[in-house]
DNA sequence: TTAAAAATATGACATTTATCAGTTAATACT
DNA sequence: AGTATTAACTGATAAATGTCATATTTTTAA
């Protein structure tokens, strides 16, 4: 199970892939390797972060909770994702909460490996920068989004991004299998609603579901409706 | 009114300030000083820039287009601030508006000065990554904001932010005054909700109005509406 | 200065979405 | 296997918000 960084495939998809052979053996000499199961956090919202956390299977939720008692989710995290970083760049504690939605595997990088390389290795801080900035985009996409477009809306556009990111199984159903809450909080809608226009939608031949798997049926309609038809 | 970057105070407020000595000169050299009249754009969404502004005086918005029409203001920005940044770190076309909400006087820096400096100078590289880390970390709050608070919430906040960031005139109103319109799209709602509300505060002694100007007169409640009393 | 245009304001109403209450189905746990 | 617990679902209703129509005020520009 436990391996060395410099072996690790999962790095080709973040920015450790900018660091030298040196600072990758200092990486690997410190990283601890963790197993998270369904439900249980990696890091809460407003804890510091002594480093951050490499995925290297499963997927987490980034949330946070407003006063309403309500979770938001923010972020899907998956493998290759690097959680914690920001917190650990501005040196301030975590705004967000990471929770497993599977069970995971995740390297925990201790904080020094990271801010010593990012003052001497500049290629290094500038692919972290570069991800960064790809975050900062999607963010602004979601700001637009949850503010312009409707639930249903938001609600068609979430199981395309599902699909898109995630991929299908072999029935063809979405591979990353949320719960109903879970759908509406990154939807930013009530459970209830959620729920209601995923029958609206199983009705409507949009989609279909098994359980609490989703399978997309009409792409191409589901696609028109984020658009606004 | 032209002058040299490294006498420039405002460099104090951005990233600018982890440049060395030949960078900064280097850059003196290849800017331009621009005046943008109120509601003129710096730069529209999709265009891809050759360098990035730094804003010396006024106040810009940077939005952006939904399909029904309507404006999302992500951001306002002002002096010190650096916009079409992460647009020319990750070398795509904005996906922001920036238009004049303000007479503004901006630099033009052509990116070459940047992107030179972002690849030799790790201290300039780590900088603008935490100012990114920061603006993350607001977008984040935005999006917990617009998902889970009313609209009246929301509004109350607008005007504690307003005057929070950029103070109060001498006869107690807020110092940057947007239309109802620009409020609306500040706050992800429709003109019309906005100005009911700023009617219902000016009825309960909120706030009160001169034109279309705004002094906040109980801020305690305000924010206590905020928290969601 | 004055007419035209734009912004602000308000009412009536439609639509969307949330909330509450309750049922059914699925999952967890001795 | 059988009960307890949690999640999924549905209906009724309330609340929030958007839309359209229109009046009033402010700003712009000839």
């Amino acid at each position: 199970m436990e391996s060395r960084c410099e072996n690790c495939i999962i790095r080709q998809f973040n920015s450790l892939r900018a660091m030298s052979k040196e600072e990758l053996k200092q990486v690997s000499d410190s990283k601890t390797t963790k197993i998270i199961k369904k439900g249980e956090s990696i890091f809460e919202e407003g804890e510091k972060l002594n480093g951050v956390y490499c995925v290297r299977s499963g997927v987490s939720k980034l949330s946070k909770l407003s006063a309403n008692g309500k979770d938001q989710i923010v972020k899907l995290a998956s493998k290759g994702e690097v959680l914690g970083q920001r917190s650990v760049i501005s040196q301030e504690s975590t705004n967000l909460s990471a929770i497993a939605v599977d069970t995971m595997e995740v390297c925990f990088i201790p904080k020094e490996s990271i801010t010593t390389t990012l003052q001497k290795n500049p290629d290094f801080t500038l692919e972290v920068l570069r991800h960064m900035a790809h975050d900062l985009k999607e963010a602004d996409d979601v700001i637009v989004n949850i503010s312009q477009k409707t639930v249903k809306q938001r609600m068609a556009e979430a199981f395309l991004y599902l699909k898109n990111n995630f991929g299908e199984d072999a029935d063809g159903f979405l591979s990353l299998t949320l719960s109903r809450e879970d759908i509406s909080n990154v939807v930013g809608t009530a459970t209830e609603s959620a729920i209601r226009i995923i029958s609206e939608f199983k009705k409507n031949g949009l989609i279909r579901t098994s359980g609490k798997k989703i399978g997309i049926k009409d792409e191409r309609k589901l696609l028109e409706m984020v658009e606004g038809f």
